[in-house]
DNA sequence: CCTGGATTCGTCCAATTCGTCCACGAGGGC
DNA sequence: GCCCTCGTGGACGAATTGGACGAATCCAGG
């Protein structure tokens, strides 16, 4: 790949450097590839080219054709530019070779917009929900973890980074959204576990899966969950219950909860997920229908192995 | 869709395109194109135009145009909405005489997609995020407050809707996002309050309102809210700050605290507004750029009123 | 230095949109 | 009734757009 996998994605501050290719223009700009390259055959648009003939647009150029013409500018994130309200001059530094290094830049600085565009282009391209999450969001939330303790700020840009990523992956589960859900899910973080990210992106990821996700957020008492699946009288029972451990006040006690609801959802034919931070200080037993790891990919593969398939016939 | 873990889901938003040619919007409202081209010329209908001179119309304005003409949206999946057209109106299931009610309903039942088609037709029809939630959303989580005394299964339900009527408040939010913020605005709910959806619900009234609205979301010290804004070394300083309170632990500490910051944000020409179940409880000083209230519509008026106006000019 | 996979090349073509003109029907004043 | 105005939507040739194709190029990793 040409510019990294996040593709427009690389980008400097010195943006007068940077050399643009027809796809990134066009990207940025909402239009088509074949656009560009007409615009540029006739003229209207100044390229240089490689020795091997390929286009390469010069910042500068790209804005002077963006401005001239009134084009809307649809990720300026591509340009290297930082369009924040007010901060001007302290645009974040943004470009270095790791995509994931430049998402967690984005979220550090609070640039919501860069953030969400970044995500969205990277699941555009390709990127799983999963994927996005066990790399980018992962990474930088653990990373945001550390900062909270060496820095004075650290609150304030943890509780920031934390709704950002909230309403990220809000909207990536919105992208997903399967229209004729396979089955239901329902889960949620155990008892005295304060993190709903973890959570949140679990649903996410049964989303993409096809799966109706009802999450049921923080500090979800097992019995509530149990409530909710296998002693729930109105709707037909789920396909899957996720228990998310982050953090865990009473090992003891969540472990024989924990237990108990699996072979309540063993009797019943229902898998279950556990995962997160802390899950392995909870003791449970194991099966076929019960998943237990860290990756959000994995999980989606035990799904679509377990769950989906069995549904789908 | 049965796809593998990295395959690019469903996808049944279009993101990509974020404009939309004549026809489409044409189709989307039942009217001609020709028509939607009258209107782009007569400037009621905001557009850009391609280098090549064709038409396109950002979905942003594309809304605002439909809430404006109350127009019927005939395909909301062309504007990347994916709601129902009728279920919000005809509402077989629900249908009372009460709008608000069957939002309660929709919400207490779990159906998290009809409560997103209700809320997403009413804004279509006109109603303001701040209208909506001081309207439906507010009552049902008054409601629902009540019910977790009453039913056994109370947690489940007010889990639930927690998690759902953060999803909605999170899409209304995008919907009203604004392109080009007049000023920024930053917030949250007070040390000790574990409600996130008022200070969710804040920021999405002032994203309407045209600021760009940094949240920090729930049990944020007011130290750190200081911190961020008017000890704020590295962006201007916000032009307003908001404070939620749906309970207080502390009420004497809490008051000293807010009161110094209201003091700090009003010699530097900062707005403020206080709201919140509790908010009663804490005593501080007021003035003209301290807002006090309950109602969003109320603080969508002052900022209006003390904040937008002063910026624009 | 070489190799493989991703990207872009140039080119073609169908579909769409441009601006403009015109027919049609609803309303209002005389 | 008659004429005038206004908003709508369809039709037209010319121009623009965007997707598809095999071949060539670029770039990172071995």
């Amino acid at each position: 790949m040409a510019e990294g996998p996040t593709g427009p994605a690389t980008m400097n501050n010195s943006y007068q450097r940077k050399l643009l290719s027809p796809k990134d223009l066009a990207n940025a700009i909402g239009a088509s590839e074949s656009s560009v390259k007409r615009w540029t055959d006739q003229g209207r648009l100044e390229i240089t080219r490689t020795s091997g003939g390929h286009r390469r647009i010069a910042v500068t150029e790209a804005i002077r054709f963006i401005r001239e013409n009134q084009l809307p500018l649809l990720q300026p994130e591509v340009l290297g530019l930082q369009i924040d309200v007010d901060s001007g001059a302290s645009a974040a530094e943004v470009g270095s070779k790791d995509p994931n290094a430049d998402f967690h830049q984005l979220l550090l600085s609070g640039h919501d917009v860069g953030a969400r565009n970044h995500l969205v282009s990277r699941f555009l391209k390709g990127e799983s929900v999963a994927a996005l999450t066990d790399g980018p969001i992962r990474s930088s939330m653990e990373q945001i973890g550390w900062t909270w303790k060496e820095r004075s700020e650290g609150i304030f840009i943890e509780h920031r980074a934390t709704e950002i990523l909230a309403g990220l992956l809000q909207d990536l589960r919105q992208l997903v959204a399967p229209t004729n859900p396979i089955g239901r899910a329902i889960g949620g973080a155990v008892a005295g576990d304060p993190y709903r990210l973890p959570s949140l992106a679990v649903a996410a990821t049964l989303n993409e899966c096809g799966l109706h996700a009802v999450n049921l957020g923080a500090n979800t008492p097992i019995s509530v969950l149990r409530q909710a699946s296998v002693d729930d009288p109105t709707d037909q029972p789920p396909c899957l219950v996720w228990i998310s451990v982050s953090e865990v006040t009473s090992p003891g006690e969540t472990s024989l909860d924990v237990s108990e609801l699996i072979r309540e959802c063993m009797a019943a034919s229902i898998a279950v997920a556990i995962g997160g931070r802390e899950a392995h200080r909870l003791e449970f037993p194991s099966g076929d229908q019960v998943f237990r790891g860290e990756s959000l990919t994995e999980l989606a593969e035990f799904v679509q192995r377990r769950v989906v398939r069995t549904n789908r016939d």
